[in-house]
DNA sequence: ACGGTTCTGGAACAAGCAGTCTACAACTCG
DNA sequence: CGAGTTGTAGACTGCTTGTTCCAGAACCGT
């Protein structure tokens, strides 16, 4: 019986969350958020409650998919040592160079993580699931003899984890999509590659821009 | 002839860093910078000129010291080597367990690297130089016969920048001082240590908590 | 002690904010 | 087709924001 909307749900949290992405939860305004979704205001309030909650659902959203990203690649069929490498070198094409649709994961990181207990314990569990898919990854590299089997694979991951926040962080700051490259490059000698390691690897790795 | 003022100058900004470090510039309301540096309305106004200026004094003031700070350690006496793992280990220290007073550098990147030109600017020629700090040193480094003398000492250079900001941007986000730690110890592995360097490391690296 | 200059504290201001209310339009089911 | 329910549009309401104004207090050199 009632009215249809005239707006897909979905489409609205998604951009929403890059508008917060954009300039940050304090830094956005009502009127922001209806001009960018083209809602009426009363619409939005009907169908999420208001300002906090649509944050709240775009955040969310974009945790899991942060999430479910390092997921798919850390536990696709590839060898496990070009999974990781493939995941650097995705994370350098989509930071780099001003352009691309910031993270609201991390601004949200960032900007409540210290004041909002909600967002710092998703952020926080969000963290742990990286961790451990990089970690799990690792652990398969050794196995197929990728890696050596005395490394620390849980400290691995962890590295990893920091490498790819830093690197989304410095791409935010500006730093171009060949320097990041550069980088996720040299965090791969961080890790004890077998000679079969480096053979799956190949070994030119140029070419991206 | 004036009216000697109540208040010191360096102290307000400093005060004022921490605030805006703490809930960022949006979320920053002029009543709590005058509660948290005491200040008058009309004395901020008189001596900074507005919220804007104000922040962009607190905002430069601790860019600087970031930059310094890599700067003092990478200039050092210290052996080169031995300088990088001090500032991944100090690092970790600073940024490690919550508490500890978040950098307004990293936060203002965040936050308004996007929309203010004056900001992105600053961010920029700050991550500049920071990462020619770290590469200096890394060529002191091959010049002592620590680090093999064919490795890219600027790939390693922004290498470390990357891995510095990570620790920082997780350190915000909840991650403990121990696995702060153990990230940049990673980190260190990625370098191609010569016999000697790893003489002048040491072996044993625990120890901090 | 006094005049000039600056600092101080609070009141006042306009603009912008999140959120609410009301009238109307659109659709579905009986 | 019409009654009922829900979405839409925009005016409206307090409240908070950054900023300015004004009167008085504090200090210094003479």
């Amino acid at each position: 019986m009632p009215r249809p909307r005239m707006f897909d749900e979905a489409d609205v949290v998604d951009r929403a969350r890059r508008t917060f992405a954009e300039t940050g939860f304090a830094g956005t305004s009502l009127d922001d958020l209806l001009e960018a979704t083209g809602l009426a205001r009363q619409s939005l309030y009907n169908a999420f409650g208001g300002k906090k909650e649509l944050f709240m659902r775009a955040f969310l959203s974009d945790t899991s998919s942060a999430v479910d990203a390092v997921s798919t690649v850390m536990r696709s069929a590839e060898d496990p040592i070009v999974r990781i490498r493939t995941k650097l070198v995705s994370t350098a094409v989509e930071h780099g160079s001003a352009a691309a649709s910031p993270s609201l994961f991390l601004r949200a990181a960032v900007e409540l993580s210290g004041s909002d207990p909600e967002v710092a314990a998703t952020v926080a569990t969000a963290f742990d699931d990286i961790r451990a898919d990089y970690t799990a990854c690792i652990v398969d590299a050794q196995h197929a003899g990728e890696i050596d089997a005395g490394a620390d694979a849980e400290a691995l991951g962890t590295y990893f984890c920091a490498v790819i926040e830093g690197m989304s962080t410095l791409g935010r700051a500006g730093v171009a999509r060949a320097t990041l490259l550069q980088m996720g490059l040299t965090s791969l000698t961080a890790v004890p590659i077998t000679p079969l390691g480096h053979e799956r690897l190949g070994t030119e790795d140029g070419a991206w821009t």
